[in-house]
DNA sequence: GTCCATTTGTCCGTATGTATA
DNA sequence: GTATACATACGGACAAATGGA
């Protein structure tokens, strides 16, 4: 994590990966890097990766499953206090935007499994 | 953490703990334990009562203050940030929740056709 | 104000289990 | 069956904040 001060290295990570999320270049539905690459990267401990993912992953950013890995749900974290009432409006965007993205690729998946059953049903 | 199986000894904890401020026993302001004394009581490692402690901190329930410890926040994890007239909005965050949820289902049933799919393809 | 015990925060390393590819 | 990847669990070290002696 180089020389850095006055933040804890974890939370320097997890806004770095926050905003790789914000502005794109980690999208909605793409695979983050592995712990273990992730600890070379930043030159941490697991530790450090861990409790960084673990900050994502409670403010709803992403979403990890053994043995796949962790990937981006939303662009968006729902910082909570926005002071805003409009905040729970974003909040429900934010959720809604998640769920229009899985389907998406839900429905990407489908078409390719029809598509395979399909060619299939004649060669049988 | 004594003989259990099937759930993690940090998610019983967490659950243990949940239940002892949802009905009094850690009153609303009230100090948990140290994190040695859990350690002691649980049975369990430095480790398990970190995770325990950070499930609750992450769902609002309690805070933890460096040199004072950890303090019960609100006894429900969902009515401590929606205050009153945002009822709706909590209830709409219930059913987007359940949407997640079945979205999960279908993705690992979709995950499993494509499994048998791929089978079918390359292993004969 | 200083010293000291307590307590959480941060960070490091490792081992094993389990799901996935 | 092997390799990858995360989940769970263990343990320890030092720093920083707190509070009381």
């Amino acid at each position: 994590m180089a020389e850095w001060s006055g933040e804890p290295a974890y939370k320097q990570m997890a806004e770095d990966l926050r905003s790789s999320i914000a502005d794109g270049r980690l999208p909605i539905g793409s695979k983050l890097p592995s712990i273990s690459d992730l600890m070379q990267q930043y030159d941490v401990s697991i530790t450090v990766v861990r409790m960084a993912l673990s900050a994502l992953r409670s403010e709803g950013l992403i979403e990890s499953h053994q043995g796949k890995g962790a990937f981006v749900l939303s662009r968006t974290a729902s910082g909570g206090t926005t002071t805003g009432r409009s905040a729970e409006y974003a909040e429900i965007i934010k959720h809604l935007d998640a769920v229009q993205e899985r389907l998406e690729r839900l429905d990407d998946r489908i078409s390719r499994l029809e598509k395979a059953s399909r060619g299939r049903a004649g060669g049988d």
